[in-house]
DNA sequence: GATGAATGAGAGTTCATTCAT
DNA sequence: TATGAATGAACTCTCATTCAT
């Protein structure tokens, strides 16, 4: 049964893997069903009997990058001294995940930008990583902020959020790291005089 | 004489601003040149004796789009008094673009996502896009605060350009004023400590 | 296992034989892709499975009516007896040939006016069939012609594959069979007085 | 008037020159209205104006390459000595014919496959182009063969005609002039022989 | 007589998906 | 479960021709 499954979930994951990969780097539109089939070495069919749909597809790259990219930035963050340098560190996270080699920005907003205003799965799929992410932002400024009230607490981790989304986009537009600086020097001014 | 040219750029107008409206609310990807001309009312050869290629009318739509936004903050910015108001309108703009109901985020971010890689003429009339867009910023920084020096009028730009950036980008995903909010918020702090 | 080869087989052959009638008839560029998949009764996706393209399957064309061909001719000039008459059988293959039906004249040169001069891949196979060819008729001269010193043996069998092309070509062009016993006369000639 | 006259005739023959050399150079289903008038430097109206149709077109490139051609070799065969020599040079013609750097095969052939086998028109056009050739070296035959009987002379004349054409298009497909040697060769034979 | 703009019909190709085995 | 074959709908783009001026 168990082995039932995994040789199933190996599968499922193979083409998740490679499905991820060729979004990422290509873009969902430009990424055709063959292409991922072929580099995942399965029949067509086989895709298709472990997602309904290309759009399932998308849905489980969403999922796997994002959880990847909570584990990752959950993991830098924490390595960091308790205080300011660990709220710094959500923005620092960005310059090596920016110096990757496939690095090609952020994959929600990509992704939103190839789907249909209607497709309410997709985009609530994708609030709900931003919201995931959020709430990331939100517990580390609780722990780290402890003396704010409430209100404050939720303010600063909206500009957290804001600087850091900002930052991963124009780092990935202007293909340079200055936002990222830019980023921190805002934040790091936020954090000295109030 | 200026009949003939008139009928052409009207013709070719009309496309430009049918093929923008529907660029813009469903992509590029996913807007057919089918649509185009249907809803432009002209026949396909008609349109392809106006622009080479889908891609021709793609770098016309951000040409388009990006001229009427640059008139458009330009004018609400020096409908401003002098001063940090002026800087702190460059977000305010954002409210009621963001309230239009066709608002659907920043076509270059969108755009980006469509493109592969490769395709460098769009890629570079993207940056250059927001290179005007950061040259405007820059202007209003330094007639607006005069008293820093170059340097710091770079960064203040930077940083205006990054918050208007973030907050573009997420008002859209959101669906919601709190980013362009929460970037106001930023910079008047910004703009009164530091 | 070997169904599913057949089946390939019987489908890819389907469309084979269709485009080589067509093709042969109403000459390559005059063909569409749809009626190619309308006589052939399948769908246009499944043409494209089978062939990556149009060329290719000009060239699947080209090879199937060389073989046809180069079969028909051998089976023919071996029912001959043996010495000069397999010799002046090659042309008198013609005027069966000619009488046939759907007679339409040489494929290949009929295919070399339809292609660009940069199509090398075309051009390559058009030569590598009449190479094949020649190399047929020469191995003729060579069984029934031993007296001869090669190159003799070469020269004749180049005079021989012109009077078969002269022949061929005209024959078709003026829609009459008197070019091919024109060249059978001149072979005779030849053959007799040296 | 005649001023007129020449106005449209050199318009008119500037548009067969241009049309002539492109549907030479890469026949005629390949080259487009287009490029004709563009190379022509006229607007379309203008060609529409002077032929109605492509296909009228294609009449006056195969009237001009003719008549070109016809009086090309009738020039180069009179300025060799009488006799034997006279039927030979209708075969040497070809070889500076072959290496002109132009040079793509008979036009006549070419068209033939590249036209409907309902074109009656074309067809009839290739045919008495061809018809016009055979007369020329009837007539060539006759007056350096007095002595054959008229039988005599429309058999030589037809195995001229045969071996001109064979040679004509082997050269092109070949790419090499040996078919032509092959063919001078075998008439040299022939009339040395009888 | 000459023109630029516009056109309907069709070209070849690719897409995500499903079916039969 | 896994597969190779097949599909309808859609894609971008080009053709020879005609119209209004």
């Amino acid at each position: 049964m168990s082995v039932f499954n995994d040789v199933k979930s190996k599968t499922r994951h193979t083409i998740i893997r490679t499905a991820s990969d060729l979004f990422y780097e290509k873009g969902y539109n430009l990424t055709g069903i063959n292409e991922i089939i072929e580099e995942s070495g399965i029949a067509k069919a086989t895709l298709y009997s472990h997602f309904r749909s290309k759009e399932d597809l998308l849905l489980a790259y969403l999922d796997e990058k994002d959880q990847e990219l909570l584990k990752s930035i959950k993991a830098f963050c924490a390595s960091k001294p308790a205080g300011d340098e660990q709220l710094i560190a959500v923005l620092e996270f960005l310059i090596p995940f920016f110096e990757q080699e496939d690095f090609n920005g952020c994959w929600c907003i990509r992704s939103i930008a190839e789907v249909p205003r209607e497709n309410v799965k997709v985009r609530t799929k994708i609030k709900s990583n931003k919201q995931a992410f959020r709430q990331f932002v939100l517990a580390l400024v609780q722990s780290n902020k402890p003396e704010l009230d409430k209100s404050q607490q939720q303010q600063l981790s909206n500009q957290l959020y804001l600087l850091y989304e900002g930052a991963l986009t124009e780092s990935h537009l202007q293909g340079a790291a200055w936002p990222i600086e830019t980023s921190i020097g805002l934040l790091k001014d936020k954090l000295k005089k109030g």
